[in-house]
DNA sequence: TAGTGGTCTAGACCACCCG
DNA sequence: GGGTGGTCTAGACCACTAG
Protein backbone atom coordinates (compact mmCIF):
# COMPACT_ATOMS: atom_id res chain seq x y z
CA UNK A 1 0.00 0.00 0.00
CA UNK A 2 2.82 2.44 1.18
CA UNK A 3 6.43 3.05 -0.18
CA UNK A 4 9.32 3.92 1.93
CA UNK A 5 10.53 7.06 1.02
CA UNK A 6 10.05 8.75 4.37
CA UNK A 7 8.86 6.77 8.12
CA UNK A 8 5.30 4.60 7.72
CA UNK A 9 3.93 7.52 10.02
CA UNK A 10 4.98 10.33 7.83
CA UNK A 11 3.13 9.06 4.75
CA UNK A 12 -0.17 7.79 6.42
CA UNK A 13 0.30 11.54 7.87
CA UNK A 14 0.74 13.20 4.68
CA UNK A 15 -2.15 11.27 3.16
CA UNK A 16 -4.48 12.17 6.02
CA UNK A 17 -3.84 15.83 5.81
CA UNK A 18 -4.11 16.07 2.34
CA UNK A 19 -8.13 14.61 2.55
CA UNK A 20 -8.35 16.53 5.63
CA UNK A 21 -7.70 19.58 3.59
CA UNK A 22 -9.39 18.52 0.21
CA UNK A 23 -12.53 17.60 2.29
CA UNK A 24 -12.57 13.92 1.98
CA UNK A 25 -13.25 14.13 5.26
CA UNK A 26 -15.35 17.14 6.38
CA UNK A 27 -15.40 19.89 8.61
CA UNK A 28 -17.07 17.87 12.09
CA UNK A 29 -16.95 14.71 9.84
CA UNK A 30 -16.16 11.25 11.82
CA UNK A 31 -13.03 9.97 10.33
CA UNK A 32 -12.80 6.19 9.70
CA UNK A 33 -11.57 4.47 13.29
CA UNK A 34 -8.32 3.63 13.96
CA UNK A 35 -8.57 -0.40 12.97
CA UNK A 36 -10.16 0.51 9.65
CA UNK A 37 -6.90 3.34 8.98
CA UNK A 38 -4.82 0.83 10.04
CA UNK A 39 -6.09 -1.73 7.69
CA UNK A 40 -6.26 0.18 4.65
CA UNK A 41 -2.78 1.41 4.89
CA UNK A 42 -1.55 -1.88 5.60
CA UNK A 43 0.01 -0.43 9.07
CA UNK A 44 -0.53 -1.95 12.61
CA UNK A 45 -3.33 0.21 14.59
CA UNK A 46 0.15 1.77 16.89
CA UNK A 47 1.11 3.47 13.79
CA UNK A 48 -1.93 5.17 13.29
CA UNK A 49 -2.20 6.58 16.14
CA UNK A 50 0.74 8.15 16.85
CA UNK A 51 -0.39 9.93 13.85
CA UNK A 52 -3.70 10.97 14.88
CA UNK A 53 -2.33 11.93 18.40
CA UNK A 54 -0.09 14.31 16.24
CA UNK A 55 -3.39 15.83 14.49
CA UNK A 56 -4.87 15.96 17.75
CA UNK A 57 -2.22 17.82 19.30
CA UNK A 58 -2.37 20.10 16.41
CA UNK A 59 -5.88 20.91 16.77
CA UNK A 60 -6.95 19.20 13.80
CA UNK A 61 -9.27 16.59 15.02
CA UNK A 62 -10.76 15.79 18.32
CA UNK A 63 -10.71 12.41 19.67
CA UNK A 64 -13.88 10.86 21.96
CA UNK A 65 -13.06 7.79 23.58
CA UNK A 66 -15.84 5.11 23.15
CA UNK A 67 -16.68 7.28 20.14
CA UNK A 68 -14.32 8.36 17.56
CA UNK A 69 -12.51 10.96 15.77
CA UNK A 70 -13.79 13.79 14.50
CA UNK A 71 -13.09 16.66 12.34
CA UNK A 72 -12.53 19.81 14.12
CA UNK A 73 -14.62 22.68 12.28
CA UNK A 74 -13.60 25.30 13.53
CA UNK A 75 -9.79 25.89 12.36
CA UNK A 76 -11.31 27.86 9.22
CA UNK A 77 -11.51 30.66 11.38
CA UNK A 78 -7.46 29.95 12.46
CA UNK A 79 -4.91 30.76 10.23
CA UNK A 80 -1.28 30.09 12.29
CA UNK A 81 -1.95 26.19 13.40
CA UNK A 82 0.47 26.24 15.51
CA UNK A 83 3.73 25.62 13.53
CA UNK A 84 3.91 28.09 10.87
CA UNK A 85 3.79 30.87 13.20
CA UNK A 86 7.41 31.47 12.57
CA UNK A 87 7.36 30.62 9.06
CA UNK A 88 5.43 33.98 7.36
CA UNK A 89 5.11 32.45 4.10
CA UNK A 90 3.38 29.49 5.39
CA UNK A 91 0.88 31.92 7.25
CA UNK A 92 0.37 33.59 4.39
CA UNK A 93 -0.66 31.14 2.44
CA UNK A 94 -2.57 29.37 5.23
CA UNK A 95 -4.76 32.70 5.60
CA UNK A 96 -5.53 32.17 2.05
CA UNK A 97 -3.00 34.70 0.37
CA UNK A 98 -0.58 34.70 -2.00
CA UNK A 99 2.93 34.99 -0.57
CA UNK A 100 6.21 36.65 -1.68
CA UNK A 101 9.09 37.79 -0.18
CA UNK A 102 10.94 41.29 -1.30
CA UNK A 103 14.46 41.50 -0.48
CA UNK A 104 14.77 45.60 0.54
CA UNK A 105 18.31 45.43 2.51
CA UNK A 106 21.67 43.06 2.42
CA UNK A 107 24.61 44.01 4.58
CA UNK A 108 27.26 42.66 6.31
CA UNK A 109 28.44 43.98 9.48
CA UNK A 110 30.04 43.53 12.84
CA UNK A 111 27.80 41.96 16.11
CA UNK A 112 26.18 44.08 18.38
CA UNK A 113 26.81 43.29 22.33
CA UNK A 114 23.14 42.41 22.53
CA UNK A 115 23.11 40.17 19.22
CA UNK A 116 26.39 38.19 20.11
CA UNK A 117 25.18 37.54 23.48
CA UNK A 118 22.14 36.06 21.57
CA UNK A 119 23.74 34.20 18.85
CA UNK A 120 26.64 32.71 21.03
CA UNK A 121 29.43 34.34 19.15
CA UNK A 122 32.02 37.45 20.16
CA UNK A 123 31.17 40.87 20.00
CA UNK A 124 31.93 42.12 16.56
CA UNK A 125 31.90 38.80 15.18
CA UNK A 126 30.23 38.85 11.24
CA UNK A 127 26.43 38.80 10.81
CA UNK A 128 24.48 38.49 7.42
CA UNK A 129 21.67 41.08 7.85
CA UNK A 130 18.59 40.63 5.77
CA UNK A 131 15.61 43.02 5.78
CA UNK A 132 12.82 41.70 4.13
CA UNK A 133 9.51 42.65 3.04
CA UNK A 134 6.80 40.19 3.26
CA UNK A 135 3.58 40.66 0.97
CA UNK A 136 0.39 39.09 0.92
CA UNK A 137 -1.37 39.45 -2.74
CA UNK A 138 0.93 42.07 -3.49
CA UNK A 139 0.04 44.01 0.18
CA UNK A 140 3.33 44.49 2.28
CA UNK A 141 2.40 42.54 5.51
CA UNK A 142 5.46 41.97 7.08
CA UNK A 143 8.64 43.86 7.70
CA UNK A 144 11.03 41.23 8.75
CA UNK A 145 14.85 42.10 9.98
CA UNK A 146 17.00 38.88 10.24
CA UNK A 147 20.70 38.04 11.49
CA UNK A 148 22.66 35.23 10.61
CA UNK A 149 26.61 34.47 11.61
CA UNK A 150 28.52 34.41 8.80
CA UNK A 151 30.21 31.57 10.18
CA UNK A 152 26.91 29.33 8.93
CA UNK A 153 27.22 29.72 5.97
CA UNK A 154 29.25 26.58 3.74
CA UNK A 155 28.99 29.19 0.63
CA UNK A 156 29.76 32.86 -0.04
CA UNK A 157 27.30 35.43 2.15
CA UNK A 158 26.69 37.02 -1.53
CA UNK A 159 25.40 33.61 -2.68
CA UNK A 160 22.62 33.20 -0.39
CA UNK A 161 19.08 33.92 -1.54
CA UNK A 162 17.39 36.64 0.11
CA UNK A 163 14.08 35.95 -1.02
CA UNK A 164 13.95 32.18 0.49
CA UNK A 165 11.63 31.52 3.86
CA UNK A 166 13.84 31.30 6.56
CA UNK A 167 13.76 27.27 6.71
CA UNK A 168 15.05 26.59 3.39
CA UNK A 169 17.50 29.34 3.48
CA UNK A 170 19.27 27.51 6.51
CA UNK A 171 18.90 23.99 4.86
CA UNK A 172 20.31 25.05 1.35
CA UNK A 173 23.23 27.45 2.67
CA UNK A 174 23.97 26.07 6.18
CA UNK A 175 23.22 22.74 5.32
CA UNK A 176 21.10 23.52 8.94
CA UNK A 177 17.87 22.29 10.68
CA UNK A 178 15.41 24.55 12.74
CA UNK A 179 14.73 22.47 15.81
CA UNK A 180 13.25 25.12 17.79
CA UNK A 181 12.13 28.66 18.66
CA UNK A 182 10.93 31.30 21.00
CA UNK A 183 9.57 34.12 19.59
CA UNK A 184 8.70 37.14 21.98
CA UNK A 185 5.55 39.18 21.05
CA UNK A 186 4.77 43.12 21.77
CA UNK A 187 2.81 45.48 20.62
CA UNK A 188 4.92 48.91 19.89
CA UNK A 189 4.09 52.27 18.02
CA UNK A 190 4.80 51.43 14.43
CA UNK A 191 8.87 53.31 14.16
CA UNK A 192 9.29 54.87 10.75
CA UNK A 193 10.26 52.41 8.70
CA UNK A 194 7.91 50.12 9.76
CA UNK A 195 5.20 52.41 9.02
CA UNK A 196 6.41 53.80 6.12
CA UNK A 197 7.21 49.98 4.14
CA UNK A 198 3.46 49.06 5.83
CA UNK A 199 1.80 51.90 4.74
CA UNK A 200 0.61 52.60 8.46
CA UNK A 201 0.25 55.66 10.60
CA UNK A 202 3.59 56.89 12.63
CA UNK A 203 2.66 55.26 15.72
CA UNK A 204 0.21 52.82 15.37
CA UNK A 205 -0.16 50.47 17.20
CA UNK A 206 1.46 47.32 15.55
CA UNK A 207 2.48 43.91 16.84
CA UNK A 208 6.35 42.75 16.89
CA UNK A 209 7.88 39.57 16.81
CA UNK A 210 10.93 38.75 18.31
CA UNK A 211 12.39 35.45 17.28
CA UNK A 212 15.30 33.38 17.95
CA UNK A 213 15.73 29.82 16.17
CA UNK A 214 17.93 27.22 17.55
CA UNK A 215 19.00 23.91 15.52
CA UNK A 216 18.82 20.40 17.29
CA UNK A 217 22.15 21.16 19.60
CA UNK A 218 20.37 24.39 20.97
CA UNK A 219 23.07 26.11 18.75
CA UNK A 220 21.64 30.10 18.20
CA UNK A 221 20.96 30.34 14.18
CA UNK A 222 19.28 33.10 13.70
CA UNK A 223 17.73 36.55 15.20
CA UNK A 224 14.86 38.18 14.27
CA UNK A 225 12.72 41.57 14.57
CA UNK A 226 9.82 41.34 11.92
CA UNK A 227 6.71 44.32 12.38
CA UNK A 228 3.71 43.09 11.28
CA UNK A 229 0.03 44.38 10.17
CA UNK A 230 -2.85 42.38 11.76
CA UNK A 231 -4.86 44.31 10.03
CA UNK A 232 -4.81 42.61 6.79
CA UNK A 233 -3.11 39.03 8.24
CA UNK A 234 -4.75 37.51 10.93
CA UNK A 235 -2.40 36.47 13.84
CA UNK A 236 -4.48 33.51 15.34
CA UNK A 237 -3.31 30.33 17.24
CA UNK A 238 -4.60 27.03 18.02
CA UNK A 239 -4.08 25.01 21.15
CA UNK A 240 -5.25 21.94 22.07
CA UNK A 241 -4.65 19.58 25.04
CA UNK B 1 7.79 1.28 40.75
CA UNK B 2 4.63 3.28 40.47
CA UNK B 3 1.60 3.17 42.01
CA UNK B 4 -1.81 3.60 39.18
CA UNK B 5 -3.85 6.52 39.83
CA UNK B 6 -3.36 8.09 36.15
CA UNK B 7 -2.08 6.50 33.78
CA UNK B 8 1.74 5.39 34.02
CA UNK B 9 2.81 7.88 31.40
CA UNK B 10 1.05 10.58 33.24
CA UNK B 11 2.80 9.38 36.13
CA UNK B 12 6.64 9.47 33.99
CA UNK B 13 5.68 12.77 32.68
CA UNK B 14 4.81 14.25 36.03
CA UNK B 15 7.84 12.79 37.60
CA UNK B 16 10.32 14.05 34.84
CA UNK B 17 8.50 17.57 34.63
CA UNK B 18 9.17 17.81 38.42
CA UNK B 19 12.96 16.64 38.25
CA UNK B 20 13.62 18.95 35.18
CA UNK B 21 11.78 21.96 37.10
CA UNK B 22 13.75 21.31 40.53
CA UNK B 23 17.19 20.86 38.34
CA UNK B 24 17.69 17.13 38.98
CA UNK B 25 18.35 17.23 35.50
CA UNK B 26 20.08 20.59 35.05
CA UNK B 27 20.01 22.84 32.06
CA UNK B 28 21.90 21.31 28.61
CA UNK B 29 22.20 18.18 30.73
CA UNK B 30 22.37 14.71 29.34
CA UNK B 31 19.39 13.30 30.26
CA UNK B 32 19.29 8.90 31.16
CA UNK B 33 18.76 6.96 28.23
CA UNK B 34 15.34 5.48 27.16
CA UNK B 35 15.97 2.13 28.54
CA UNK B 36 17.60 3.27 31.85
CA UNK B 37 14.61 5.64 32.59
CA UNK B 38 12.49 2.45 31.77
CA UNK B 39 14.14 0.35 33.97
CA UNK B 40 14.12 2.93 36.74
CA UNK B 41 10.45 3.71 36.41
CA UNK B 42 9.75 -0.41 35.64
CA UNK B 43 7.64 0.52 32.42
CA UNK B 44 8.33 -0.50 28.46
CA UNK B 45 10.36 2.04 26.85
CA UNK B 46 7.18 3.25 24.53
CA UNK B 47 6.33 4.08 27.41
CA UNK B 48 8.88 6.15 28.08
CA UNK B 49 9.19 7.34 24.84
CA UNK B 50 5.61 8.91 24.51
CA UNK B 51 6.13 11.32 27.50
CA UNK B 52 9.99 11.92 25.52
CA UNK B 53 8.10 12.55 22.51
CA UNK B 54 5.69 15.26 24.75
CA UNK B 55 8.45 16.58 26.28
CA UNK B 56 10.04 17.43 22.92
CA UNK B 57 7.27 18.71 21.48
CA UNK B 58 6.75 21.06 23.86
CA UNK B 59 10.41 22.28 24.11
CA UNK B 60 11.66 21.13 27.39
CA UNK B 61 14.04 18.38 25.55
CA UNK B 62 15.89 18.53 22.74
CA UNK B 63 16.41 14.90 21.65
CA UNK B 64 19.55 13.86 18.62
CA UNK B 65 19.35 10.04 17.53
CA UNK B 66 22.58 8.13 18.26
CA UNK B 67 23.29 10.72 20.69
CA UNK B 68 21.10 11.06 23.30
CA UNK B 69 18.27 13.64 24.89
CA UNK B 70 19.29 16.85 26.68
CA UNK B 71 17.38 19.43 28.69
CA UNK B 72 17.12 22.52 26.99
CA UNK B 73 19.24 25.47 28.50
CA UNK B 74 17.07 28.22 26.46
CA UNK B 75 13.65 27.88 28.39
CA UNK B 76 14.56 30.14 30.73
CA UNK B 77 13.78 32.88 28.60
CA UNK B 78 10.47 31.86 28.15
CA UNK B 79 7.10 32.43 29.87
CA UNK B 80 4.42 31.10 27.94
CA UNK B 81 5.35 27.24 26.74
CA UNK B 82 2.26 26.68 24.36
CA UNK B 83 -0.34 25.57 27.04
CA UNK B 84 -0.40 28.35 29.35
CA UNK B 85 -1.31 31.09 26.49
CA UNK B 86 -4.45 30.86 27.51
CA UNK B 87 -4.22 30.57 31.09
CA UNK B 88 -3.23 33.46 32.68
CA UNK B 89 -2.54 32.73 35.60
CA UNK B 90 -0.34 29.84 34.83
CA UNK B 91 1.27 32.40 32.47
CA UNK B 92 1.98 35.05 35.46
CA UNK B 93 3.41 32.26 37.61
CA UNK B 94 5.43 30.47 35.25
CA UNK B 95 6.88 34.17 34.71
CA UNK B 96 7.64 34.36 38.24
CA UNK B 97 5.10 36.47 39.72
CA UNK B 98 2.81 35.45 42.15
CA UNK B 99 -0.65 35.73 40.66
CA UNK B 100 -3.99 37.17 42.02
CA UNK B 101 -7.40 37.99 40.16
CA UNK B 102 -9.86 40.48 41.21
CA UNK B 103 -13.23 40.01 39.98
CA UNK B 104 -14.46 43.86 39.19
CA UNK B 105 -17.77 43.22 37.57
CA UNK B 106 -20.19 40.51 37.26
CA UNK B 107 -23.41 40.46 35.46
CA UNK B 108 -26.30 38.81 33.53
CA UNK B 109 -27.48 39.51 30.25
CA UNK B 110 -28.55 39.13 27.01
CA UNK B 111 -26.12 37.56 23.88
CA UNK B 112 -25.19 40.20 21.00
CA UNK B 113 -26.08 38.73 17.45
CA UNK B 114 -21.85 38.34 17.51
CA UNK B 115 -22.08 36.71 20.52
CA UNK B 116 -24.41 34.49 20.15
CA UNK B 117 -23.15 33.52 16.72
CA UNK B 118 -19.59 32.99 18.32
CA UNK B 119 -21.21 31.20 21.12
CA UNK B 120 -23.48 28.76 19.16
CA UNK B 121 -26.64 30.50 21.04
CA UNK B 122 -29.58 32.25 19.44
CA UNK B 123 -29.24 35.94 19.81
CA UNK B 124 -30.66 37.17 23.05
CA UNK B 125 -29.79 34.27 25.21
CA UNK B 126 -28.19 34.77 28.58
CA UNK B 127 -24.74 35.08 29.45
CA UNK B 128 -22.89 35.50 32.49
CA UNK B 129 -20.43 38.07 32.18
CA UNK B 130 -17.49 38.69 33.88
CA UNK B 131 -14.19 41.07 34.11
CA UNK B 132 -11.37 40.55 36.32
CA UNK B 133 -8.23 42.07 36.43
CA UNK B 134 -5.14 39.83 36.93
CA UNK B 135 -2.01 41.23 39.52
CA UNK B 136 1.57 39.86 39.14
CA UNK B 137 2.59 40.35 42.22
CA UNK B 138 0.30 42.74 42.72
CA UNK B 139 0.52 45.02 39.74
CA UNK B 140 -2.25 45.15 37.14
CA UNK B 141 -1.16 42.84 33.72
CA UNK B 142 -4.25 41.46 32.13
CA UNK B 143 -7.80 42.59 31.83
CA UNK B 144 -10.05 40.49 30.76
CA UNK B 145 -13.53 40.52 30.03
CA UNK B 146 -15.46 36.70 29.28
CA UNK B 147 -18.79 35.77 29.11
CA UNK B 148 -20.13 32.27 29.10
CA UNK B 149 -23.60 30.89 27.93
CA UNK B 150 -26.01 30.79 31.17
CA UNK B 151 -26.87 27.15 30.37
CA UNK B 152 -23.97 25.93 31.15
CA UNK B 153 -23.53 26.28 34.57
CA UNK B 154 -25.01 23.33 36.90
CA UNK B 155 -25.12 26.00 39.97
CA UNK B 156 -27.00 29.27 40.01
CA UNK B 157 -24.40 32.36 38.29
CA UNK B 158 -24.42 33.98 41.14
CA UNK B 159 -22.81 31.09 43.38
CA UNK B 160 -19.92 31.09 40.35
CA UNK B 161 -16.44 32.10 41.81
CA UNK B 162 -15.34 35.19 39.77
CA UNK B 163 -11.73 35.14 41.19
CA UNK B 164 -10.69 31.00 39.63
CA UNK B 165 -9.17 30.39 36.50
CA UNK B 166 -11.30 29.34 33.70
CA UNK B 167 -9.95 25.74 33.27
CA UNK B 168 -11.05 25.12 37.16
CA UNK B 169 -13.68 27.65 37.28
CA UNK B 170 -15.38 25.64 34.13
CA UNK B 171 -14.72 22.31 35.62
CA UNK B 172 -16.11 23.51 38.98
CA UNK B 173 -19.64 25.15 37.99
CA UNK B 174 -20.06 23.96 34.61
CA UNK B 175 -18.22 20.30 34.88
CA UNK B 176 -16.94 20.43 31.37
CA UNK B 177 -13.16 20.81 29.97
CA UNK B 178 -11.36 22.94 27.09
CA UNK B 179 -10.18 20.85 25.04
CA UNK B 180 -9.08 23.52 22.51
CA UNK B 181 -8.78 27.08 22.30
CA UNK B 182 -8.67 29.58 19.40
CA UNK B 183 -6.87 32.98 20.04
CA UNK B 184 -6.27 35.92 17.95
CA UNK B 185 -3.90 38.74 18.97
CA UNK B 186 -3.86 42.25 17.87
CA UNK B 187 -2.18 45.00 18.44
CA UNK B 188 -4.64 47.98 19.12
CA UNK B 189 -4.62 51.60 21.03
CA UNK B 190 -5.65 50.75 24.84
CA UNK B 191 -9.13 52.10 25.38
CA UNK B 192 -9.62 54.27 28.27
CA UNK B 193 -11.05 51.09 30.83
CA UNK B 194 -8.00 49.57 29.74
CA UNK B 195 -5.50 52.53 30.03
CA UNK B 196 -7.64 52.92 33.57
CA UNK B 197 -7.20 49.81 35.08
CA UNK B 198 -3.53 48.77 33.56
CA UNK B 199 -2.18 51.99 34.19
CA UNK B 200 -1.02 53.10 30.71
CA UNK B 201 -1.45 56.04 28.77
CA UNK B 202 -4.62 56.23 26.64
CA UNK B 203 -4.09 54.86 23.06
CA UNK B 204 -0.71 53.46 23.96
CA UNK B 205 -0.26 49.99 22.31
CA UNK B 206 -1.67 47.06 23.50
CA UNK B 207 -1.83 43.88 23.03
CA UNK B 208 -5.85 42.63 22.72
CA UNK B 209 -6.20 38.72 22.88
CA UNK B 210 -9.67 37.18 21.32
CA UNK B 211 -10.14 33.92 22.88
CA UNK B 212 -12.57 31.00 22.46
CA UNK B 213 -12.43 27.85 24.22
CA UNK B 214 -14.13 24.66 23.29
CA UNK B 215 -15.06 21.89 24.41
CA UNK B 216 -14.23 17.73 23.15
CA UNK B 217 -17.32 18.23 21.32
CA UNK B 218 -16.32 21.11 19.80
CA UNK B 219 -18.86 23.36 21.75
CA UNK B 220 -18.19 26.37 22.56
CA UNK B 221 -17.40 27.00 25.78
CA UNK B 222 -16.33 30.78 26.61
CA UNK B 223 -15.60 33.84 24.50
CA UNK B 224 -12.94 36.01 26.19
CA UNK B 225 -11.02 39.63 25.25
CA UNK B 226 -8.00 40.44 27.00
CA UNK B 227 -6.05 43.36 27.38
CA UNK B 228 -2.33 42.19 28.30
CA UNK B 229 0.32 44.67 29.11
CA UNK B 230 3.53 43.73 27.43
CA UNK B 231 5.41 45.87 29.73
CA UNK B 232 5.92 44.18 32.52
CA UNK B 233 4.26 40.41 31.42
CA UNK B 234 6.84 39.12 28.51
CA UNK B 235 4.18 36.80 26.39
CA UNK B 236 6.68 34.29 24.50
CA UNK B 237 6.20 30.96 22.78
CA UNK B 238 8.17 28.58 22.61
CA UNK B 239 7.52 26.08 19.20
CA UNK B 240 9.14 22.82 18.61
CA UNK B 241 8.98 20.37 15.72
C1' DT C 1 -23.17 -5.25 24.08
C1' DA C 2 -20.39 -3.95 20.31
C1' DG C 3 -17.18 -0.83 18.86
C1' DT C 4 -14.30 3.02 19.80
C1' DG C 5 -10.23 5.17 21.51
C1' DG C 6 -6.65 4.74 25.67
C1' DT C 7 -2.90 2.23 27.63
C1' DC C 8 0.85 -0.87 27.76
C1' DT C 9 4.01 -4.59 26.62
C1' DA C 10 8.02 -7.22 24.55
C1' DG C 11 10.56 -7.50 21.03
C1' DA C 12 12.54 -6.49 16.57
C1' DC C 13 15.21 -3.87 13.34
C1' DC C 14 17.18 0.44 11.65
C1' DA C 15 19.92 4.89 11.40
C1' DC C 16 22.94 7.46 13.56
C1' DC C 17 26.79 9.22 16.62
C1' DC C 18 30.64 8.57 19.18
C1' DG C 19 35.06 6.88 20.84
C1' DG D 1 31.35 -1.57 17.86
C1' DG D 2 28.36 -0.36 21.34
C1' DG D 3 24.90 2.61 22.69
C1' DT D 4 21.45 5.94 21.46
C1' DG D 5 17.11 7.38 19.66
C1' DG D 6 13.66 6.23 15.52
C1' DT D 7 10.39 3.11 13.67
C1' DC D 8 7.19 -0.55 13.60
C1' DT D 9 4.67 -4.72 14.89
C1' DA D 10 1.12 -7.91 17.05
C1' DG D 11 -1.39 -8.49 20.54
C1' DA D 12 -3.51 -7.71 25.00
C1' DC D 13 -6.58 -5.46 28.14
C1' DC D 14 -9.14 -1.37 29.81
C1' DA D 15 -12.53 2.66 29.80
C1' DC D 16 -15.83 4.70 27.69
C1' DT D 17 -19.93 5.77 24.61
C1' DA D 18 -23.55 4.75 21.91
C1' DG D 19 -27.64 2.42 20.47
Amino acid sequence: MLVQPKSLAAQVEHILRKRLREGVYPPGARMPSESELAAEFGVSRATVRTVLAKLAAHGLVLRRQGDGTYVNERLSQSSAHFGNLWDFNCLIESSGFAATIRLLKREIRAASEEEARALALRPGAGLLFLQRLFLADGKPVILADNVFPLTLFRVPPEAVDGTRPIRQLLREFAGREISFAITEIHAVPAPQEAAAFLRRELGAAMLRLKMSFYGKDSTPLVMGQSYFDDQVLHLSLVQAW
